[in-house]
DNA sequence: GATGACATGTAACTAGTTACATGATTGG
DNA sequence: CCAATCATGTAACTAGTTACATGTCATC
């Protein structure tokens, strides 16, 4: 279960509130897992109960309170023990593609604009990808070089740039391949 | 739900058993959906419950009896339904990239190694398909052209071939960096 | 008679999704 | 006062995983 050392990772990145971590889960660790609010604060609590991680109440002015987390000794044990353990090669889930093939078997128009949509979609994240690695791994020169901490981050936002440039090039070879099968008038 | 409309998909392409369709989630279907066995029964029960799919018994020489399900016409209605709503384009879910992030916070000498045994195994799946590619979708002339489902399968199976090959660049990518960072001796 | 591929299932558990619910505080 | 953002949760359901279980048939 990844979720868990998701949130660990996160909360030793920067200690944060359930609702940081969700906000977290849709921009920077969204690239690599997802996770709603509700899974979240049930994971938050339950490694709360076993002592992996911390809680204090964060009193703030201009908005509601919060409970902020961090990452206790056991929760960074079990860290270090998953990280030490193999995992297998994730699994792929992608419905457009059962989309494709079942396009076989039915009128393949409509799946032209889902397919569209799509593309425009993984256009959207890459752009939102791009502008993350030049706010936050632009070398700032030899003062003040980039730390191990963020060339890790880093390497793994090249990973989901890579990810949807790829994803945009293969839709666009599903574009290409619906429309000759299925000429426009 | 895309497993049900996977297994409708693929019965449509090929009426089988739930232990050939099993077989299959290991082959082609397996590059954009996974299911085990357990899964697979529980399934074909519920739409054989449900009206979507028949079932007739066929008994082999050479091997156990086995069921034979294909797609009944409800179950065709609800493929083509499904195949006319939008899905939303799916979430990653890496666990290698939360062990690279984690990283940070442990010794990477350990990820080395396992990033390494991610590359072979993705390079193993890359050879794989392109010997799915030359086997099922070489151009055997004008004779026999390819037809469109065959060409919805090979767009789909060149899906595959693009992830693995961008996902063992990357690999490379995160070795380097890892080199980088902590030097062999 | 053992192993391995073929074939089909049940039970219990864990993870993920969807729907519902509440309340603070700011800015228009 | 209304909408938006911040903030935290519960309940019910659905999907996916892991462990266990049984039996056929061919080959060595």
């Amino acid at each position: 279960m990844a979720l868990d050392h998701a949130i660990l990772v996160s909360l030793l990145e920067k200690p944060g509130s359930g609702y940081e971590l969700s906000r977290r889960f849709e921009r920077s660790i969204g690239y690599f897992w997802t996770a709603t609010h509700q899974q979240i604060y049930r994971v938050l609590k339950r490694m709360e109960h076993d002592g992996w991680i911390d809680v204090r109440d964060v009193p703030q002015q201009g908005r509601p309170d919060k409970k902020e987390y961090s990452v206790a000794a056991p929760g960074r044990a079990a860290l270090s023990e998953w990280l030490h353990e193999p995992v297998e090669p994730e699994s792929v889930r992608h419905d457009l593609a059962v989309k494709i093939r079942g396009a076989a078997f039915d009128d393949p128009t409509a799946l032209i604009r889902e397919v569209e949509r799509h593309r425009q979609a993984h256009a959207d994240r890459l752009a939102h990808y791009l502008a993350g690695e030049q706010r936050d791994f632009t070398d700032p020169g030899a003062d003040a070089p980039l730390d191990a901490g963020q060339e890790l981050q880093h390497v793994v936002l090249r990973g989901g740039i890579a990810y949807e440039r790829m994803t945009i090039a293969w839709l666009d070879d599903v574009l290409a391949t619906l429309n000759r099968l299925h000429p426009a008038p």
